[in-house]
DNA sequence: CTGTTAGCGCCTTCAG
DNA sequence: CTGAAGGCGCTAACAG
């Protein structure tokens, strides 16, 4: 199975291979005639270009990376093919890697995607900065952060980062919630270590509902595990969760449904995400949502913007600040309306 | 930002480009003093390979493609992270995309996978041959596919196909269907036209529901759209739906809910796909399992002893079968009890 | 308007 | 045990 090269085609079609190369790339002055004869052959043979070999001369692939903590979460896969999708009508081609929410994951897919040579990349990292995502930066590549930040990622101003900014939503349903006349809410962190956003959540959290419901009602768990963090607020009396990480969400539905426990009515809950699934549970759930369609959109449009520069060979040493999409709430049926004040 | 090559190493190391390239790729007789040196300047200049080089010299990328019709479909998302983590640990990165099921959303995937001179590709196609993958599979290059079964693709039988038998999945749905009292099935076939095993599975009901129930208790319906469809079933006095593509299950619980009819009272159904939404919403969904660890295991196992073959020079022309994976029904809670017999 | 020359980064002979 | 030469597929500069 031997690639057809563009000698072969300069061959078929009777002139000298920079010939064909011109014709193909609209450089250089080519007669109608000889251009008709290459496309023939181009056509004839089916040849179809070696990408490595053009970048090898071009320094660029065409191709940007893209990493993200989990493939299979569907917060993520939504954000891929967004992204995906509107790269390919740029011209470039993904190629895509999952972290498994871990250091060694991460590192292992950037330095491949080093080896390639991409052109830029829009990376979802950990929240703690490996050595490998140091390198990274280090590079010099277009490159853009999404979704969260990252703890002492020397040399970070240079970078543009994007992600949700959590208080109009948090916000928004905490005042639904006391509205309703919950008084006493209990937040599920998630792996916080992972994520300094995860931990900003959790403090703003902390901050709105204690002004508004007063402190001791805004309630928080050490408990790592999310399942052991939900039974301690449950005997804290918590009646309304709010999950700032979805799976853990998700994990609680399977709990309360095994307890028996009906969710909208026995007890409350409000997830960060806005994914899918919580619109098709019963009841549906509200959802404080990171506008994810946003943060797709900006983020590609500063890559591109950044690849730009770069290929006009322009110093693109600007200090790009963070860009922060607020978040929105979406009240649906997962909070009830409390009659009785515990 | 230019990248550290071969040369720059050498003449870090004080060694011809040759004996970097030998200590590299431990071939050749190289002493071990040399050896350090050239180590060490690797490490210090943290030199980092350039595959588009390495692959125009061996014809080999180690990189394989993987096309699926919708990245964000979980089904799908989850049979890519499952795939992609195993082809890493063999070496191989993966180009991931999406036709989003249309043929021309496909062919330009497929020709940007053979630019890129990929080692093998896993793909979920469209029913229907296109273009595009008639000249992909011409090509040559390991390929398996998966989960979907392909029209009129010749040379068809040297390709491995692994999909699900359909049979005992909605053998032992149907049955279970009756022992609960209920007499009158339908089922919605999803977009056909993309996929003959879509067809299968609705014939395969006719089949089975007929002969279990009496054909006149084993409904269809014409309709494309899977909401008239479903309306149409519904005043033929269906109580029982059977959906063969799960984002139409998913539009139906949207549909019933809103209808205000209840599942697993009013209404029961049964999906295809073993989807994590259908564990979560309440009541949880009776679901036909396609296996898709399995699937995604067999198609990683035979893709790699095809690329192994070819790397070997070996003649893998064996004729390769089509692997069916049982289906699998998983009972869960939106099949009802009826006591009252329509 | 077209062909010749040279070189991208790497690896595979083959001399030394 | 190491270095020199050549070539993978392609394109940018220059001749002609």
């Amino acid at each position: 199975m031997n690639y057809v090269t563009i000698k072969d085609v300069a061959h078929e079609a009777g002139v000298s291979v920079p010939t064909v190369s011109q014709v193909l790339n609209d450089t250089g002055r080519i007669s109608a005639a000889t251009r008709q004869r290459v496309l023939e052959a181009v056509r004839r043979l089916d040849y179809i270009p070696n990408s490595a070999a053009i970048s090898m001369r071009s320094s660029s692939t065409k191709t940007v990376g893209i990493l993200v903590p989990d493939i299979s979460n569907s917060y993520f896969s939504y954000l891929i093919s967004l992204i995906t999708r509107e790269l390919l009508v740029e011209g470039y081609v993904c190629m895509i890697g999952s972290s498994s929410e871990s250091l060694e994951g991460q590192d292992r897919f950037l330095r491949s995607l080093l080896t390639q040579r991409i052109d830029g990349a829009i990376l979802i990292p950990q929240g703690t900065a490996s050595r490998g995502l140091k390198k990274f930066v280090a590079s010099g590549l277009p490159l853009v952060i999404l979704d969260r930040q990252v703890r002492d990622l020397p040399d970070a101003g240079r970078i543009p980062v994007i992600d949700a900014d959590p208080r109009p939503g948090i916000k928004a349903a905490i005042e639904s919630v006391k509205a309703r006349g919950h008084s006493r809410i209990g937040f599920i962190h998630g792996p916080t270590a992972k994520s300094p956003n995860l931990l900003e959540r959790e403090q703003m959290f902390v901050d709105i509902a204690g002004s508004r419901l007063g402190n001791r009602n805004a309630l928080v768990s050490e408990h790592v595990s999310a399942l052991s963090a939900i039974r301690e607020l449950l005997s804290r009396k918590v009646d309304t969760f709010m999950f700032g990480y979805s799976p853990d969400a998700l994990e609680a539905i399977r709990y309360f449904r095994l307890q028996g426990l009906k969710i909208g009515v026995d007890v409350s809950i409000i997830s960060f995400d806005d994914i899918p699934v919580f619109e098709l549970t019963a009841p549906s759930i509200s959802v404080i949502s990171q506008q994810q369609g946003m943060m797709g959109d900006y983020g590609v449009r500063m890559l591109s913007s950044l690849m730009q520069g770069r290929a006009l060979g322009e110093q693109t040493e600007d200090a790009f600040g963070r860009i922060r999409i607020p978040t929105l709430f979406i009240d649906r049926e997962s909070v009830g309306e409390t009659c009785t004040v515990a």
